[in-house]
DNA sequence: GCAATGTTGTAATAAGATAACGTCACAGCC
DNA sequence: GGCTGTGACGTTATCTTATTACAACATTGC
């Protein structure tokens, strides 16, 4: 059904309820919204929302855009490995493109070190308008 | 008194308030806290704070750090001309250190440039531990 | 059985941000 | 002067985002 690498880990049930929303929506959701969505399911409370998502962060099946306060499903099979990961975000469509570029987190991590610094996370969110919305 | 650049431009009451309460600072704020400081400077509403922040960072003199919904005093005084900042955030002792990268914001723009991607605005924030706190 | 651990549910609240309203000061113009 | 536009300011209420605290339940390992 979906060839999705991350899909194999078995998620709970409020898990996967999330991680289908996330799937389902082409783009990136906030917390609330997935809780909107969800309420058929038996969700109530924002925390059953988050707390999945937690998780679903901690696999690396879905990424947190720190710009938007929004949640989005994991587009590359193999990010979970490189936690440099990039996000172009079209301020017009909302459409989220998702980039892992060698050249761009090989420089982060250069930096990182130069300062000896400990890199845990980098977050780096490109906010414009995509080619589609710039034509229109 | 204070020989950095962005301080030339005029700042209204509020506007000026707020710098200082961030330029005092060594670390980001709040804009909460931020609040909670001015509170005898006559500030009752958060409101009073975002407008002062929102003309703050438009003038460049302060930036918003995403991951941490909080504001920080720009500390180079030409950042304003380059949009492509990074901040190393240390998760231990709270301070930020800004870094603008040639190469890697002429990276960030190459990516745009490539997908057709109008770029505004970029947000690179690196979260880890500082030199000084690892030895700590 | 029993402790340890982890997931779930629920309510309450904290923290961050904005909307909607009205007022005031000032510059530009007739 | 009188008019108008603009921008800062103040206040209240509200909205969105996220967490704390507490209780119940299931599963595993001893």
């Amino acid at each position: 059904m979906n060839e999705h690498v991350h899909e194999a880990m078995d998620l709970t049930k409020n898990q996967s309820l999330v991680m289908g929303a996330l799937t389902r929506s082409k783009g990136p959701l906030s917390a609330y919204t997935i809780l909107d969505q969800l309420r058929d399911n038996g969700f109530r409370a924002p925390l059953q929302v988050y707390r999945a998502l937690d998780k679903l962060v901690e696999f690396g099946m879905v990424h947190r855009l720190e710009s938007l306060n929004a949640f989005v499903a994991c587009s590359h099979p193999g990010c979970d490995g490189d936690n440099t990961i990039a996000f172009m975000i079209c301020e017009k469509c909302g459409q989220v493109n998702e980039i892992t570029d060698n050249a761009l987190a090989k420089r982060v991590k250069q930096l990182a070190g130069d300062a000896s610094f400990a890199l845990k996370k980098t977050t780096i969110e490109l906010r414009g308008i995509c080619r589609t919305c710039q034509v229109a």
